[in-house]
DNA sequence: ATCTGCGGGGGAG
DNA sequence: CTCCCCCGCAGAT
């Protein structure tokens, strides 16, 4: 092709808008799907990721009338965090999941914190220019275009999974699920009741994704089910604190209630053809810490770009102290599907680091994590919310939709990713949770 | 019980 | 017009 039309596909590949009247068709790699999403990011998922079919995001994002049935668009409703701005034993703080209908909002800030049983105050978000953080949808052709619009400036709500866990282990009451949460001290720790991950052939796996950003509690339970004992001792070197304080309490797993359905995680894990996903299997980050949101979106970023991880090996070692992890612990999303290759569109690639890995069962190793790149074309910004609270993370930064391979990913928004150093604990509980498996 | 998408309406700039 | 938000409906989870 002439260079002509390669800068020009280029130009159209890197400028569109989600509102312009002919979106690229000639998009040569999808990405992967992004679990975080912030900042004035693009990303063009293939129409068959079904977490871009589903309009996805680990943000609590509400459906807007746009009065354009072309374009989906959903605004940030924010985080619920305790008023009393309490820290559970281990430092973190409280960001709930915010209901998404209107009535469930309302009954919710009627609860009380899971914590300290203060009341909860809902933090909007204003992350673009007052308002809430808009994402945007649209379908076209073979392909799935997303767009975000602002910043978020508000702490990670937990994942959907997170919230849903939470829930369901309060409803069964056998369920210690005050005592998981409490021992996590996250509010959000809440796990999910995955269902026996593994049943039936998960090998190890369980997805990872709803696997992994299952609350440390589950973990327990995970840990149950899950094939290989050793994970923890193997993957991760996790500073005293994060560790989970006491032995796991499996009990609460065991009677956690099946609410959630394991088989929908398994299925994540699963490629289309049925195989299974290497990134579905991954594990926690080795680091101890645990990322934070920040970590995760790089994670999620990372999986976007990457994706890889299958077809290129990677770094099988831990090239970081594990007081600072990449953030990518946890591979956020990831598309369950097959594939299609997915290749960040818009920056360009930048270079993959290596990153923990988490053995597969299979034997392949995917890791992930790039130290850095910089390619990115978002405007860095700033992130003032979380960040500044060293412990505030949620959990939620555990992606939990598909499985990603952190390949390599390279990731664009180089100041988000360093900021995220900064990293969570929550995730840690997270990552214990994942270890388990291991 | 919630989530999600749709679409009617209203208000502000 | 555009953008934001509220509300209700309906189908899906």
């Amino acid at each position: 092709m002439e260079p002509r039309d390669f800068d020009s596909d280029n130009k159209e590949l890197l400028s569109w808008d989600i509102n312009d009247m002919k979106l690229p068709q000639n998009v040569k790699k999808t990405d992967w799907f992004q679990e975080w999403p912030d900042a004035y990011v693009r990303h063009v998922y293939s129409s068959e990721d079904r977490s871009a079919q589903r309009h996805l995001s680990s943000w609590a994002m509400r459906n807007t009338n746009n009065h354009n049935s072309r374009i989906l668009k959903k605004s940030c409703l924010g985080v619920v965090v305790c008023g009393r701005d309490c820290s559970t034993k281990d430092g973190r703080k409280i960001y709930l999941r915010p209901a998404i209908c209107d009535k469930a909002r309302q009954k919710q800030q009627r609860k009380s914190c899971p914590n300290c049983n203060g009341p909860l105050k809902l933090v909007p978000c204003r992350g673009h220019g007052g308002f809430p953080v808009t994402n945007f949808w649209r379908h076209d052709g073979r392909f799935i275009f997303f767009q975000s619009k602002g910043q978020h400036d508000h702490p990670k709500p937990e994942t959907k999974l997170e919230a849903e866990a939470r829930r369901a282990v309060k409803k069964v009451p056998g369920a210690s699920s005050s005592s998981s949460l409490k021992r996590k001290g996250s509010p959000e720790t809440k796990s999910p009741p995955s269902k026996k991950p593994n049943q039936g052939s998960l090998p190890l796996t369980w997805s990872f994704q709803e696997g992994v950003h299952l609350p440390a509690s589950h973990s327990g339970h995970l840990m149950a089910n899950a094939p290989q004992p050793n994970a923890l001792n193997d993957c991760l070197p996790f500073p005293k604190s994060y560790a989970p304080a006491g032995p796991v309490d499996t009990t609460d797993l065991a009677s956690l209630p099946s609410t959630l359905d394991s088989t929908k995680l398994y299925e994540k894990c699963k490629l289309s053809d049925g195989r299974i996903h290497s990134s579905d299997l991954f594990q926690p980050p080795a680091h101890g810490v645990y990322s934070d949101y920040d970590e995760l979106q790089t994670w999620s970023k990372n999986s976007a770009l990457g994706r890889n991880s299958l077809n290129e090996p990677c770094c099988p070692s831990y090239p970081f102290p594990l007081t600072n992890w990449p953030c990518d612990f946890f591979p956020s999303q990831n598309s369950l599907e097959p594939l299609p290759q997915q290749i960040p569109l818009e920056p360009p690639a930048p270079k993959p680091g290596c990153h923990p890995l988490w053995p597969n069962p299979g034997g392949d190793v995917y890791e992930e994590k790039i130290p850095m790149d910089f390619t990115s074309y978002v405007p860095s910004l700033p992130y003032p919310g979380p960040q500044e609270d060293p412990f505030l993370l949620t959990y939620a930064s555990h992606p939990h939709q598909q499985y990603p391979l952190p390949g390599k990913s390279g990731r664009w928004d180089f100041d988000e990713e360093v900021a995220c150093m900064g990293l969570d604990h929550r995730n840690s509980e997270a990552l214990l949770s994942l270890c388990p498996l291991r």
